[in-house]
Order: structure tokens, then C-alpha cells, then sequence
DNA sequence: TTAGGGTTAG
């Protein structure tokens, strides 16, 4: 950062003296032949359309010793920082040649900087202003230093400059007062962005729709709308701006009918319809769920931009719709990050990690654009779905090597990853190299301790969240309960469940209820897990009976499982997972005849149970294995290791649990499970002739993990003296000497 | 003698 004033040495020699001598500071005295060329000199810069043509006007100006007066070397800057083919580089090149810049030309770079990708340079040159310009900054300055403020959201920063200029007499010029709306709001400061609102004496249009903006923005969509019916009770005319503001606030209401209200009132009042306001027209009506209005407004606009095309790209993937998504994507003329973005998200959320990564990495072929931080949090969010470590740390490594800064967001995905591939160290490792954590930071590891089953640690780390006053989320509280459920403690579960609304003003909602049935049923009070039901205040949902119904199949109280299932299903009919679970306690009761009852009704439904799908990652390749797959080129090489494992256990003296033979509902898996072909198994058996001894075998399976698997794997890890890390639905098993860290609580 | 504030995706 150069000082001021210097430069001076690389500008050309010229004969004409350096300081004014004339009483007006503007004025530069110039010789009547300069003086006439001034005029013909300064609307050529008006003519300039690229650097190349500004940079012979400005020699020009040297050569004349035009470039000295400060009038005129305002027109320069403007010019060269805020023409369409500007430079700033080229800008400040300028600006630190002329020797006694006046305030306009300190304003023009400010303000140039306030909008650049590098706001932080128009604090700076705000701060060298105050030292080496002789003039206190004007209304002009603090519009332009305080958007900066706001593009940085440096709430400090932004308060001292409204204390300058209160101390300046400037804090009734409705222009700054406006910025100041704009910056506490965008600060998520909304009282104090209210404050400024109802203290500005005469406001203007801009005043309104900053502090409408400030609400929409802020979460509070009600005192938008209220405002925007505040601002006609004033008799003050809205403009396209204030729509985009009220239009963004229905969005977020998600309130389809007040935004076709507010559609109808931009066309009676013949509001100007741009192409930022069409945009925020079509994103309501997509967000609202009206996709037919946003179809026809798109294909009915003439302009389009990458915020269009994106919207409606999102609209599509949201809606699961990901050819006509792709579609969109692929007819796009501009793909921004946001776009690739949008389709790599839209996969990874309605669990299809594997399509988001085919994209993420097709991405990283193309050369349209760069990942950011959405899209490295999708991308890592992706592979902690599919338990793809060595992608994951690849990702990990990418952050790194590109020096991308670690967010809140980017560290809670880096944490989730490596404690959902298998990796507590490495996500602890990630934890403590964090210095200040945030809710979401901290409860992601709290859920990384009890997914492997370290229920104690994770409420040790809960009592250290709140030692360091961070306040926990509902997030949380599911995560910790969840911990309590996994190791079978009761009381701390009661006690902090309790404790969720009166003490940290969180109010339980169904999943903390499903956490505490499971809790009360896993650990085997069933009537207490029903009298607990009873006295919600709230309707059990679907996961409460399901937790209910999965404590009953393990104490095996037939009579209570078939009330859950039933509730269950009078909420969802299809619920495949409900007469799974039902038939399997049946089953394990020697009820037959019921379970082909059930298994009658599923077929006349067309309910098919979910295929269980173990995969497992070698080399950077996720594999996966169906129930009695064969698919995979290793696959004789896989089936003689099955045997191998089945002699070696057989000579220890195993016996297949038949129970667990038997449990299944279909046809087709009763015969595989008699050919013992489960697919964690088959997953296993691969890890062993693929991976080095000393390497962990991680596999993750989709549903829970099966009770035969369950008993083999421990043997296997004591047999074959390997580390095996099974995830399944719920949690993490750790397979080592024979033992599983559940400690066969699960 | 130059000008300024408020605008929709992820």
C-alpha cells in the first residue's frame, strides 16, 4: 500500500510547476493554451470505451501538465474506476501519480473499491484519506466506506465510521442514514438497522426499501410486508426495488398467494420490470411451489441471466426432476459455481451422493469454473453419505493446497466426513484445531463420539460446549440424546430431555421424543417409552412408533409391536420398513403363519423391502455389493474367501444364528441368506483380499446391520486379527480381538 | 464544476 502523496518519481518529467499558487485549491493555473485544451481533453475521456484509449488521454494530460489539476485528474480516475471497461489496478496506478488528490478523486477510488471483490482496500485508502488528506471525508465518503463496511459485514468497523459521522455533523443526510440501514442489516443487526430507520428525518424511497430489504434478508418476512403497507399508508411510491424486497420477504413466508398479490400490484401500478425484478419474481414462485407460473415466466423473459437459469435449474433438481434439471444445466450459455452448485447439491440432499460426485468431479475437468466453499461442503457431505474416506481427505487436502479458508460450515463437513467414514481421531483432530467453534461445530462432533458409541464423551464434550457459553441447538440435543440411546443411559437422557426447554429454551420436537422412546425402549421400559408417548404434547410421528416398534423387536413383546405398527401405518401406508420389522419379530417368536400373512399383504401392496447395500472403498473406488452379488470382478476370489471364513469359523465352533436365517421376508433373500451371502459380508471378504493387513476394512451398509453379520464380524476381526469399521443406518460398529465397541448394545 | 444510498440463486 503506497502512501500519499508519492508516485511522483514515475511521472514524466514535466516543466510545469507542482502546487497551486492560485487562491481556489481546485483550480490548477494553466497556461490559456492548456486552458483551452482542457475542455477538448476532458470530453475525450467521456469518449474513452477501453484502458488502452484512457491510457493516451492520460499521457496527453502529462504531457500538457493537465494531469496537475486536480479537477481534471478526477475526471481521469472516475473514468479509469468506473467506466464498464475499468481497471482498478490501472485506477490506482493513477491515483498514486497525482500529488494532491482533492476529495472527489479520494471518493471515486472509495467508492470503486466499496463495489470491487476487495472492499477491504476502500477501508484502506479511507484510512490513508484521514491521514494525508486535508479535508474531513464528506457525505460522499461515508456512503461509499460504509457499503464496504456492509460487503464485509465489519460490524465494528461500520459503527466507527457512524460515530464519524455523527462527530462529522453529517448523521442527517439520508443518504448515509440509508447505508447505515443497509450495513446494520446486512450485519443482522435488525434493531439497530431499525433504529437508524425510524431516526431518519425525511426519507426517501431508498430509506424504505433498505429496511424492508434489512427484514426480508433478516428472518423477519411479517415486518417486511408490514413495513411495505407502512410505506403506501405514507403516500410513498414504491419502486422496482422495494418489490424485489417485498417479493424476497413472501419467498421466504413461502406465501404463494401474497406473492401473486404482489405480481398483479407491480403490473396495475406499471412498476419497471427488469430482469432483477423478473428474478425475484420467478424465485417466489418456485419457492412457493407454483413451478408452472415460474415455467412461464421463464420461457416469457427476454433477458436471462446465470440467476434465471439457475433458478430454474434448482427448481427442477429440488423437485427431483434431474433430467430436465440437467437439461437446464447443459442449455445454460454461462455456468457459474452457482450452477454446478445447484446440481451437485440438489443430488447430495435427496441422497444420490454418487451422482453429486460424478458432477462434482466433472467439474473439476471442466474449466468453467472453480469450487467454492458449497461446493467442497456438498462434495464432502457426499462422501461422508457414501463412506468414501480417501475422497474425503482428497477434499480435505484441496482445502489446503488452494488455501481455502475453513468456515464454520467447511468444519462441520470436514468433521461429519471423517467420524462418518470411520475416522473419530481425524475429526477430533479437525475439532481441536478449531479455535472458536460454533454451535454446529461442536454438536457435529458430539454426534461423531456417539455414532461410535463414546456416549460418556459426547456429554463430557456437551458440558464443555456449555463451559464455553456456546448455546446448544436442537440439532444438539438430538445428537446428545442420541449418544445416550446408543450406550443405554437413561437417566442423563431423562434428565437433559428435560431440561431442553425450561433451562436452554429449546423446545423438543419429534426426533427428541423418537430419541427418548428409543432410549426408554432400547433399555427395555417399554411401559414407560408408551406412558411417555401418551403425554406428548404433540402427535407421535412416524419415527416415535417406528422407535417403539424397534425396541419391541428386540424384547421381543409381540402385542406392543403390533399397536406400533398399526399406529405407524395409519400414518404411512407404504411404510415397507414397519412390516419388515413386524415379520422379523414374528419370526424370531416362530409366529409363521403370521409372517406370511404379512409377507402376503406386502405383495398384494407391491412393498418390496429395501435391498440391503454394503459398499466398501478401495483405492479411491466405492464398491458395492448387493445381497449375493456376483457382479464384481474379484467376485470367485471374494466367494472363496467366504469359505475360508466359513471353515475357520465353523472349526471354532460357530453356529449360524438360524433366528437371523430365518427373519427375512422374501423369498429370494431367505435363499441367499441360507447361502450365508449377505452383502456386509461379501463386503468384508473383499476388504480382506484387497486391503494390506495393517489397514482398517471400513464398510458402510444401508439399513441395520444383521445380527448374524454382527456375531461373524467380531469372530473374523479375532480370527484374521483385523480392524473392521461397519457402519450401518444408526451407528458405527468397531470390530477388533473378537469384540464390537456396542458391546452388543444396538 | 464533477458523484452518492437500496436489488434476486448457492
Amino acid at each position: 500500500m503506497s502512501q500519499k502523496p508519492m508516485a511522483t518519481q514515475s511521472t514524466p518529467a514535466v516543466s510545469l510547476p507542482r502546487h497551486s499558487k492560485s487562491n481556489n485549491p481546485n483550480l490548477y493555473p494553466l497556461s490559456p493554451t492548456v486552458n483551452n485544451d482542457r475542455y477538448s481533453i476532458l470530453s475525450l475521456i467521456n469518449q474513452c470505451n477501453s484502458t488502452k484509449q484512457l491510457k493516451q488521454v492520460h499521457a496527453q494530460m502529462l504531457r500538457t501538465g493537465l494531469f496537475f489539476d486536480p479537477f481534471s485528474a478526477g475526471k481521469l480516475i472516475t473514468a479509469s474506476a468506473l467506466s464498464p471497461f475499468s481497471s482498478l489496478d490501472y485506477a490506482r496506478q493513477v491515483f498514486d501519480q497525482i500529488p494532491q488528490p482533492n476529495l472527489f478523486t479520494w471518493n471515486t477510488l472509495i467508492r470503486a473499491y466499496a463495489s470491487s471483490p476487495d472492499p477491504t482496500q476502500s477501508i484502506l485508502v479511507f484510512l490513508q484519506l484521514l491521514h494525508h488528506c486535508e479535508h474531513f471525508p464528506d457525505k460522499f465518503t461515508f456512503p461509499f466506506v460504509i457499503k464496504a463496511a456492509s460487503e464485509l459485514k465489519a460490524f465494528r468497523v461500520g459503527r466507527a465510521f457512524h460515530g464519524m459521522a455523527i462527530k462529522g455533523s453529517l448523521s442527517s443526510d439520508v443518504y448515509i442514514l440509508n447505508s447505515l440501514v443497509h450495513f446494520y442489516g446486512s450485519c443482522g443487526d435488525l434493531d439497530l438497522a431499525y433504529a437508524v430507520f425510524v431516526k431518519t428525518p425525511q426519507k426517501d424511497v431508498v430509506s424504505w426499501n433498505s429496511m424492508i430489504t434489512a427484514f426480508a434478508q433478516g428472518g423477519c418476512p411479517e415486518e417486511a410486508l408490514e413495513l411495505f403497507r407502512g410505506m403506501e399508508k405514507e403516500n410513498v411510491k414504491p419502486n422496482d426495488v422495494t418489490m424485489v424486497g417485498v417479493l424476497s420477504a413472501c419467498t421466504k413466508k413461502l406465501d404463494l398467494e401474497f406473492g401473486r398479490w404482489v405480481c398483479s400490484y407491480i403490473e396495475r401500478n406499471e412498476i419497471n420490470v427488469n430482469l432483477t425484478l423478473s428474478n425475484a419474481m420467478l424465485d417466489m414462485y418456485m419457492k412457493c411451489g407454483s413451478f408452472e407460473d415460474a415455467k412461464r415466466l421463464f420461457y416469457k423473459m427476454q433477458d436471462k441471466d446465470i440467476f434465471s437459469w439457475t433458478t430454474m435449474l434448482d427448481g427442477y433438481a429440488k423437485l427431483g426432476e434431474y433430467d430436465k434439471a440437467r437439461h437446464v444445466f447443459d442449455a445454460m450459455p454461462r455456468k457459474d459455481i452457482a450452477a454446478w452448485n445447484a446440481l451437485i447439491s440438489a443430488f447430495e440432499q435427496n441422497g444420490k451422493p454418487k451422482e453429486a460426485l460424478a458432477v462434482f468431479r466433472e467439474l473439476q475437468l471442466s474449466k468453467d469454473a472453480k469450487p467454492d466453499e458449497v461446493t467442497l461442503v456438498c462434495a464432502l457431505s457426499a462422501s461422508a453419505q457414501l463412506g468414501a474416506m480417501d475422497l474425503g481427505r482428497w477434499i480435505d487436502v484441496y482445502i489446503k493446497k488452494h488455501g481455502i479458508k475453513l468456515n464454520y460450515h467447511l468444519t462441520t463437513s470436514l468433521i461429519d466426513m471423517y467420524a462418518k467414514c470411520g475416522d473419530l481421531e481425524k475429526a477430533l483432530e479437525v475439532y481441536y484445531s478449531v479455535e472458536r467453534k460454533d454451535v454446529f461445530v461442536w454438536s457435529a462432533t458430539i454426534a461423531g463420539l456417539a455414532m461410535h458409541g463414546h456416549g460418556r464423551a459426547a456429554l463430557d464434550l456437551f458440558s464443555k460446549m456449555l463451559e464455553a457459553k456456546v448455546k446448544p441447538n436442537a440439532v444438539t440435543f438430538t445428537n446428545v440424546l442420541c449418544a445416550c440411546s446408543h450406550k443405554g443411559l437413561v437417566n442423563e437422557g431423562q434428565r437433559l430431555f428435560y431440561q431442553m426447554e425450561p433451562v436452554y429454551g429449546v423446545v423438543p420436537g419429534e426426533k427428541h421424543y423418537a430419541c427418548m422412546v428409543d432410549i426408554l425402549g432400547r433399555s427395555g421400559l417399554l411401559q414407560e417409552a408408551v406412558k411417555f408417548i401418551e403425554k406428548m404434547p404433540i402427535l407421535p410421528t412416524i419415527s416415535v412408533w417406528g422407535a417403539l416398534l424397534g425396541a419391541c423387536r428386540l424384547h421381543g413383546n409381540i402385542e406392543l409391536a403390533e399397536q406400533a405398527c398399526s399406529r405407524l401405518l395409519e400414518l404411512d401406508p407404504r411404510n415397507h420398513g414397519a412390516y419388515v420389522l413386524l415379520s422379523n419379530i414374528y419370526a424370531k417368536t416362530g409366529k409363521w403363519d403370521r409372517v406370511s400373512g404379512l409377507r402376503k399383504i406386502m405383495r398384494d401392496f407391491g412393498l418390496k423391502k429395501e435391498p440391503g447395500c454394503s459398499s466398501i472403498e478401495v483405492n479411491g473406488i466405492v464398491y458395492e455389493f448387493l445381497v449375493g452379488d456376483n457382479s464384481h470382478k474379484l467376485s470367485k476370489e471374494i466367494y472363496s474367501k467366504l469359505d475360508e471364513i466359513a471353515a475357520k469359523l465353523k472349526s471354532v465352533g460357530y453356529v449360524p444364528n438360524k433366528s437371523h436365517l430365518l427373519q427375512l421376508v422374501e423369498e429370494e433373500d431367505m435363499k441367499e441368506q441360507a447361502l450365508n451371502l449377505h452383502s456386509e459380508k461379501l463386503a468384508i471378504a473383499y476388504g480382506l483380499i484387497s486391503m494390506g493387513p495393517s489397514q482398517p476394512i471400513r464398510v458402510v451398509k444401508n439399513l441395520r446391520v444383521c445380527g448374524d453379520c454382527h456375531s461373524v464380524a467380531k469372530l473374523i476381526s479375532g480370527l484374521y486379527d483385523r480392524e473392521i469399521l461397519l457402519r450401518d443406518r444408526y451407528r458405527f460398529h468397531h470390530f477388533r480381538g473378537g469384540n464390537c465397541s456396542c458391546m452388543d448394545y444396538w
